[in-house]
DNA sequence: CGTAACTTTGATTAGTATCAAAAATGGTGG
DNA sequence: CCACCATTTTTGATACTAATCAAAGTTACG
């Protein structure tokens, strides 16, 4: 825990970019106890129905939350980046109604529950950082909600590419639309409700319209606008623009 | 504004219950500015887009919470009842990503947003009551992705039903798995991601299979164990227990 | 009452799931 | 470096859930 502080400063600039924060923020924040841990692909961080005492900073690597029903079909709900929070609701909430794994091998610093609260509550800016950090996670939920609710197979598995590149650009983790995708489609049917055989379809036939370039696990979003229209992307819900994003990632059209 | 001061009461017991407020977090909250309005169905209290300078404090009535596809389909995101701020999430967020509207004739009260925001900021106890809250409704959001993802049509509706009714009690809305379904068929269709033709065909097998009785809008869940597991439907994610609701609707079985 | 909104039923189709199996890919140890 | 194994991706054939289209009943309401 001790001299490693620095790893907690891209979470800190990103929350900084949320709600200003103040020198003595940034110092409080770096001083929250932790400690730092390498886990690999599919280690479980948290799971459904625990009372977690830590929260999860990802500080390298992917992770996933995830709810399976009664039937055993799994639903990932989320999909996580280095310097994300992973669980930040069980802050306040007791009992954790989900469960988090990494997706690839993933560093993760865990927080005391307790230290993080308490910085939360203390200090406003930190406060609000944090809890916009939820309510941007909340708008993501909504999103999806609508993905899986109302979109046909291809504008799901197009949002979600699109979502991603944005969000990996916005992180710093990617350019130009292009990126490594980290999950099987398994783990991509699994998060926009279709079989992975459907997935595979799909991203056949957006690779066919030249959309999209694949090699791998690798994507390449070939022509942003029409990739944009066909997962019926705006970008409006990842609420960059109140982490002076907006437009980061201009692409070939309005 | 003077004089109906106590019309927020409700969600003031509601807060209370999350994070436990002292008399002059109380009195704060009293004193917040604001102006109530009686709203017909259907009338938009915030469009999707807008920047809105209130957060909509729920007196009385249903609303509810949209996002239009490019294509023209509606999915419902959540469904509120008195008492419940609609769009909290506004404090922070300058920009609406989606839109709400009065399900049935609703009374309102408009809370600036600053106002709001200042008081979560400055009580660490309000600040904590209405995180929280938001916390829930992303949990609910979380359900929504996995019901509509994963579920199957009955499931889908039976777990919507259950939900309503848990949350219904909670409020002290309803008793007995019994009341008043505020939406129409078509409604509920566009909130379970499933058409108004075939909504009525499942309402139809579940009261078919006794589990639920139908007289109108009214519903009865006849038998509250089938019904729970005919919608896979598990509490847990509403942290009722977080307010003290725990076994407040006890059911049938375990 | 008359009219619009909503609910219900029927017939048909489309989209996605399911089942099955073959081809790639990525590690691993010999 | 190669053979082997598990995992993942891809393709094909078929089944089924829920959508669509159409229209008849109901209910609420002015």
């Amino acid at each position: 825990m001790r001299g490693d502080g620095s790893r907690l400063e891209p979470m800190i600039r990103r929350l900084d970019r949320l709600a200003p924060l103040r020198q003595a923020d940034r110092e409080t924040l770096l001083a929250l106890p932790h400690h730092i841990r390498a886990c690999p692909a599919s280690q479980y961080l948290v799971r459904d129905g625990d009372e977690p005492d830590q929260c999860c900073l990802l500080l390298s690597g992917f992770a996933y939350r995830h709810k399976v029903t009664g039937e055993g079909a799994r639903q990932i709900i989320s999909i996580h980046m280095a310097s994300e929070f992973v669980d930040l609701q069980n802050i306040f909430l007791d009992l954790s109604d989900h469960s988090v794994q990494a997706l690839t091998e993933a560093e993760i610093a865990f927080v005391p529950r307790r230290a993080l609260r308490d910085v939360a509550l203390s200090s406003p800016a930190i406060g609000r950082a944090l809890w916009i950090e939820t309510l941007i996670d909340a708008s993501i939920f909504r999103e999806w909600v609508v993905n899986v609710g109302r979109r046909d197979s291809r504008s799901r598995v197009a949002h979600l590419l699109c979502e991603f590149s944005l969000r990996l650009e916005a992180a710093g983790l990617a350019r130009d639309h292009c990126y490594e995708l980290p999950m099987t489609q398994e783990q991509l049917a699994d998060t926009v409700g279709l079989t992975p055989v459907h997935v595979n379809r799909v991203l056949r036939q957006l690779g066919e319209e030249g959309l999209i370039e694949r090699d791998r696990r690798s994507i390449r979003i070939v022509d942003w606008s029409r990739m944009r229209n066909a997962g019926d992307f705006n970008e409006r819900y990842l609420h960059h623009q109140l982490a002076g994003l907006a437009g980061a990632s201009p692409g070939q059209a309005p």
